[in-house]
DNA sequence: GATGAATGAGTTTTCATTCAT
DNA sequence: AATGAATGAAAACTCATTCAT
C-alpha cells in the first residue's frame, strides 16, 4: 500500500518528494497540502509535524536544488583543472545534468522561481548569489589568465548564461524526447564561441 | 482626486496599466481584485464591466507584451536588411529596449510566465511559437547563407537565447542602476560571438 | 425592431409582460433586470422609472393574476344564477381557463407564490383572502341552501379546491399538449361528486 | 451550549435538520450558510464537510421527504387490503400525518418546490413519478374492478388529488391552531365523495 | 423621460492550519 | 508521533440600484 512504498525514506524527504512532484504538476497555489498527505499516504496533520508551512516546504526545495547547483559549480571552480572556457561549460553541463535527473523539482524551480525569488529568505537568496559568484569568479579568472574574452562583462554575462541555460532545462523538461547528449553539445559549442578568444 | 488621475486613458487601459504595477509587485495571486480597483480610483465591479475574470487581465497583459516581442522581431526577421548574425543581436537589443520601456510588465510576465504557459490559451501560445519561428527562421538562413556557424542547432539555440535574453532582462528589471548601453552592447558581444564563423 | 414590438402597450405593461416570461422561464432569483429590459428593448435604468424594485415588478404581477382570478369568483358568486355546485365548478373552469391564458404568468405565480405569500404585502394577501372568503360563501351557502354536502367542511374544503385546481394548472402549465376540454370536464366530475350531495 | 444541543444527532443529520428550519422561515435564496451553521453550532466551513453545495442540502432534504411519501403510498398501494377508494383516501391521511410530523420540512419544500422542480435532477425527479405511478395504479386498479368512479381520468385526477391534498398541508402548516383529526376526516369526505361510485 | 456605466455590498466556497484524541 | 475533522478568514465575482448625462 501507499504506506509501504516510500518506507526506506524519512517522512520528511517524502513529504518533499511528494511536493516537488505535485508543486511541478499544479503549480504551487493549485496544490493542495490535503492532497500532497493523501499521495504522500499520511495524514494532513502529520505534514505539519515536518513543515511550519506549505511555503515552506517550496522554499526548502528550491535551496535543495540550488545547494546542489552551487556545490557542483563550487567543484568546478575550486577543484578542476581545465581551462576557464571549459569550466564554464562544465559548470552548464553539470547544471543541465542535474536538472534532467530530477526533472520534476527542476520544473517545479522554473515554475515557481521568479514569484519566490524573496530577497527576505536569506539562505535561498545566499546560495543563488554564491552561484552567481562562483560564475563570475570563473569568468574573472579566465579573462585575466587570457583564456577568456576579455570583452565579456562579468556582471552581465552570468546572468546570460544562467538564462540561457535555464531555458534549455525549460525546453528539456517540456520535451518529451529529447537528445540529451546534443543538448549538452549544443550548449558546449554555444558558451565556448561565445566565452574564448578568437 | 484619484478618479481623475489616469483621465485620459480608456477605463480598459488604465485597469490594464494599474494590474501590470500590481501584479509585478505582488504577484498575480497575492493581487486583489479590489486593491487594483482602488488604485485605479474605480469601483470593484467596474474592473468587471471590462475584464470577465482575474485570469484574463493577466492573460491579456501576457499576450499584449509577447505580441509587441514577436512584431518587433518579424520586422526584423523579413525587412531588416543586415546580416544574420546583426539580426539575431538586434533582435535580442529590441527585447530588451522593450522590457526596459515597461520595466513593471516585463517584470510581471517574467514572474508569472512559467506558471500561465498553459498550451490551452492559443493566443498566448500562437504568438511565442511565432517568436520561436522566426528566430529558427533567422538563424537557419543564417546557416545556408554561411553567416552563422553551422554547428549551431536551432532547436537548442533559440532557447539558449530566448533564455538568456530573458535573465538580463530580469537583472535589469531588479537592478535599480543599470546601463542600458552596457546591457546591450554585452548582448552584443556574445550573440555575435556565439553565432558567427570564425 | 424589438423596440417597436411593443409599442402598443404603455411601458410599464411592457415590463410586466416581459417579466413574467423571463420570471416564468427562470425564477425570479436567477432573472436579472439587465435581461429583462433588454428584452424589452429599454435601457436597464428605465425598468426604475416604472418600479422602484425588482421585487415590486413580482408582487404586482401576483396581484395582476390574484386579482383576475377573485373578479372571476365574485362575478360567479355574486352575479350567476346557477346552483351552488355549479358554481363550486365554474370558478374551477374559470380559473383553469384564465391560467391557460396566460400560462407564462401562471407558471410564474406557481413557482414563485409560496415564496413570496408574505403577509405583510397586504394588497396581495387581501386579494388572496378575498378569493378563500367567496368560495367559501359560496359552499356554505350552499351547504345551507341542501345544496352541498353538509359534511363539507368549508374552511378545509376551500384549500383542498384550491389546491386541486392549482395543480391541474401546473399540470397543464407543464404538459405541451394537453386536452384543455377533458380537463374542465374532469374538473367538472371531481368538484361534482366531492361537494354535491348524493 | 449550542455544540452540545444535537449531540446526539449526526452532523449531517444536524446541517439537514437546521437547514430545514432556516430554510422552512426564510426561504432558500435568503438562508446563508453562515447563519445554518451558526445555529448548528459548527464552523462555517464544517458545513462543506457534509455537502458539496448549498443547493444539495436543499436538493437532499427533498429527496428525503418525497421518498417517505413514496414509501407511504407504496404501502398502501401494495399492502393494504383495503377498498381502492380507501387508498386513495389511506394515501392522502399518511401524507398529511407525515408533513404535521415535519412542519418544517414540509413548509420548505411547499415553498421551494415549483423552483427547485429540475427535471435534470433525477433522484428527486424520479422519486416523485413514482408517486405519481402508484396513485395512478390504485386509481386504474379501483376503476377496473368497479370501486372507482368510472368517470375519473387518472391522469388528470392524481394532479388534482396531490395538489388538494398538498394545500390542505400548506394550510395545516401555517395554521397555528388546527384540528388534524378534522383535517383528516375532511379528506376522507372529499376524496371519497370525489372517487366513488355513487 | 431615457440611458447604461458605475458601484460596492454581500455570499458562497476554499483550504491552510490547528488541536483534541 | 499521528491523525483528520473542524475551523474561519478571505476574495472573486454578481447584480440590483443609482445618477450623471
Amino acid at each position: 500500500m501507499a504506506k509501504q512504498k516510500y518506507i526506506d525514506k524519512s517522512k520528511r524527504e517524502l513529504i518533499l518528494l511528494v511536493s516537488s512532484k505535485v508543486f511541478a504538476k499544479q503549480g504551487f497555489h493549485d496544490s493542495k497540502i490535503s492532497q500532497i498527505a493523501k499521495l504522500a499516504g499520511i495524514g494532513t496533520g502529520t505534514v505539519y509535524l515536518y513543515f511550519e508551512t506549505k511555503e515552506n516546504i517550496l522554499k526548502e526545495l528550491m535551496v535543495q536544488i540550488w545547494t546542489a547547483v552551487a556545490n557542483e559549480i563550487e567543484f568546478v571552480a575550486k577543484d578542476m583543472n581545465i581551462s576557464s572556457v571549459d569550466k564554464v561549460y562544465e559548470c552548464a553541463r553539470r547544471i543541465i545534468l542535474l536538472a534532467s535527473h530530477r526533472k520534476e523539482t527542476a520544473k517545479m524551480v522554473l515554475q515557481e522561481f521568479a514569484y519566490w525569488n524573496d530577497p527576505d529568505f536569506a539562505p535561498l537568496t545566499r546560495t543563488i548569489q554564491k552561484t552567481k559568484d562562483l560564475l563570475r569568479f570563473i569568468i574573472e579568472n579566465g579573462i585575466e589568465n587570457n583564456e577568456i574574452n576579455n570583452r565579456i562583462n562579468p556582471e552581465y554575462a552570468v546572468p546570460f548564461l544562467i538564462g540561457g541555460v535555464w531555458h534549455l532545462i525549460e525546453y528539456v523538461v517540456q520535451t518529451p524526447k529529447y537528445n540529451l547528449e546534443n543538448v549538452i553539445e549544443q550548449a558546449k559549442i554555444i558558451v565556448t564561441n561565445a566565452f574564448q578568444i578568437h
